[in-house]
DNA sequence: CGGACTATTGAAGGATATCAAACCGCGTGG
DNA sequence: CCACGCGGTTTGATATCCTTCAATAGTCCG
């Protein structure tokens, strides 16, 4: 971990992110006050489920993963979060503690706002109160769609619904790169990593050819039927 | 369904519950305005996915079951409401979709509050505002508990799991009835009834006895090794 | 007492976890 | 340049857990 400056691009990053596009520049700069910057390797741990904390997070590049603890080391994922994107608000309205844990899965570059200011500045600007009501539904919805996806789908479904998320719809044919590794992507979507594979494996019968971390799919109908 | 009016006893659990009580009675009575009280039988459906609705719902008695739709009929349990809980507030900032389908799982009576008067108030006044952003933050925890426990226990443990949140703490050895049918128990944990029948006799031989709707269990500390 | 619904139990099959081994891509150092 | 080693991934074999279907037992209420 080290500390580091905000650059013009990190800016660039946090005006452009879902929560502080919709926030006049001179409330993003009054929450950016007192803000620290951090760079993590892959596994650091941010913080720890029941930990105290006084920030709120935002990831300026790299990977983190939120998860829960289970008996004899197990982890479940919660939840993964990318460029632009902002994690562990709740803690802010619940106590200040955090109920699960954090840590970069990959080298990241981790901007820490004060939660006390933030929270000081919702109370005071509707805006900012907005701001983060809409954020908190996003998040909701992104648990409940994990959740049932968890209780209705197979695997292989499951990484047909993730695949054809990323299908920009109207395309019958495409491809992308997979944003992390195969290991993130088996935790985000509940699976074991051999899971995962053989996943891959069973949709390559419905036209998916995966090369790395190259996805490829031939027929989106043929998907969205599995 | 029928239309009722406001008792005074539905008042007093408006006034208890987590999302009204924090706030002072005027906001309380400015909310209530334009809302509308109906009466539902068992499986009458309050809304279904994708609609659009502009309500805000909330139970004034019985059980509310929320619930996402899967192929062929296939429900997954996103939640579950009783007495002093309100719920589809999510749709009030996400365009006013509800991405989850409704029923009441038991005779009950829902209060439907308008959701554009309630944002217009948060918009105006961020005790409202507030009051909201901890409503959402504390469902969102309900949330991420679910997934976690899904994803890092096994059915009997749930169960256990389910059994310790209704212990009182302090106390080894303790007895309650289940708030709702084994059913629906069911659904809430992501399990078929027959998965919590069989939870239920393997958690016998840990001191937990079940007669219809009691629950008696003898050794906390044997429930919380399981 | 009968009927309907709810819950339990049994048997069989399916899906995924787990363990173990082989494979691959890639950077390193000889 | 190549052998080596390492981590991530794939594949195979097996075990576990849970669902499903079917049948039986309770329970509530007329």
């Amino acid at each position: 971990m080290k500390t580091l400056q905000l650059t013009s691009s990190d800016r660039a990053i946090l005006v452009r992110s879902r929560f502080f596009a919709r926030l006049p520049h001179s409330t993003v700069e009054a929450i950016l006050v007192g803000a620290t910057l951090s760079s993590h390797e892959e596994h650091d741990v941010l913080f720890r489920q029941g930990d105290r904390i006084d920030d709120v997070f935002f990831v300026l590049s790299g990977l983190v993963r939120l998860y829960r603890l289970g008996k004899e080391g197990r982890e479940a994922d919660i939840a993964v979060f990318t460029k632009g994107e902002m994690f562990a608000e709740n803690a802010m309205f619940l106590g200040h503690r955090v109920t699960a844990s954090a840590e970069a899965a990959e080298a990241s570059i981790i901007l820490r706002l004060d939660s006390r200011k933030l929270r000081q500045l919702a109370a005071a600007d509707p805006e900012v109160a907005q701001a983060i009501i809409e954020h908190l539904c996003h998040r909701g919805k992104m648990t409940e769609d994990l959740l049932a996806e968890d209780r209705l789908l197979t695997a292989p479904q499951r990484v047909a619904s993730y695949i054809l998320s990323h299908c920009p719809n109207g395309s019958t044919s495409f491809s992308f790169r997979l944003p992390f590794q195969k290991n993130v992507l088996a935790g985000k979507l509940g699976l074991a990593p051999e899971a995962l594979s053989r996943a891959f494996s069973t949709l390559r019968q419905s036209g998916v050819t995966v090369k790395g971390r190259m996805i490829e799919i031939r027929d989106r109908q043929a998907l969205e039927r599995f």
